[in-house]
DNA sequence: ACAATATGAATGAACG
DNA sequence: CGTTCATTCATATTGT
């Protein structure tokens, strides 16, 4: 369709967002798949002067691209669960008692997987003549700090405008929600 | 009907991407008027476990739908103020500074999360104790990336210059670019 | 059938 | 580094 030029990828796209080219991608999938995962300042400059050939692209757009493939990456292999699409036809009565049970908590909380994953990946960085994976083993020193992650999220006083006249009221108050509520238990 | 994406339901739905069904979209819409915005991983595992109930379903949609329907919701409000208030110019430059004040933070949300002002989300949530061991076991299984299909990236070779010289030879993707070997040669 | 809209999905950019 | 925001792409749906 388009040469590069500015900008490409699948489609037209305004500029003011770097919008890779398909070799673009190619190069650093490839990379990514060789195991780069977090450049250096340095390999990020050699990455984004190399990459420019194909198109307009700065440092930062390549190091935005591995920050975010790898995280992606990581966060892909843990929603890979939940892939049951089978519907049983419980009465929901029982499916609410079942709710109130604690048994169901085993059966809704997923399990990780708990794949017992190689280390393949550190074998292949460290033939890259990268010398800058002094630490490759550093990465799992990562402890486990208990941000008690609560959720930011705050309520608002919504005048539902266009929404439908449903009063959120649902703490300590006299809520007769319609079976809704009862479904908000799973969580 | 089909095997996939066969969402059964009030609406018709073709394959290709997920199509919620009216109970999923209300349990959804439910959850979003109770002032969840955006939900942790766990609880999108949880919601998406409860609703493959209604029909099939991934943590990724429940994922992207809270985005999505934060984001409009959102890009509507600002439009709305943006033009709201036109009717009525008495005091523009009260109403002006009353949107800049309070009133604005507020219907935006950004306004700092208060400590003790806990959402009704988590009220109802902490009112069921389904899950109250959630926490307790976290995975503190923390691997890293593992090889996705291990049909790549075969041996290297290199001199310990910046002018290294890979013998990569990847899977045979069709690629009208360099090969690859060629083009990792920049780092 | 096509245009317009609604909405699922993707991703670059940035925050904490 | 994990999470979140903003913008855009892709496709289903709906209206004419």
């Amino acid at each position: 369709m388009e040469s590069k030029g500015g900008s490409s990828g699948g489609s037209g796209s305004k500029c003011g967002r770097w919008n890779p080219t398909a070799e673009q991608v190619e190069v650093l999938s490839s990379l990514f798949r060789s195991g780069l995962r977090t450049p250096t300042t340095d390999q990020i400059q050699r990455i984004s002067n190399h990459l420019s050939f194909y198109g307009k692209i700065e440092s930062k757009n390549v190091f935005y691209w591995f920050q975010n493939h790898k995280a992606r990456d990581r966060h892909n292999k843990r929603r890979k669960l939940s892939s049951a699409s089978f519907h049983h036809h419980h009465h929901l009565t029982k499916d609410l008692n079942i709710l109130r049970s604690q048994s169901l908590a085993e059966m809704y909380q997923v399990s990780e997987p708990a794949e017992n994953n190689n280390n393949r990946v550190i074998e292949t960085l460290q033939l890259f003549p990268l010398n800058s994976f002094g630490e490759s083993e550093s990465e799992k020193l990562r402890v486990h700090e208990n941000d008690e992650n609560g959720d930011h999220h705050q309520c608002m006083d919504h005048h539902d405008d266009d929404d439908t006249v449903f009063s959120c009221t649902l703490m300590g108050e006299q809520m007769e929600y319609p079976p809704l509520d009862l479904r908000l238990s799973f969580l």
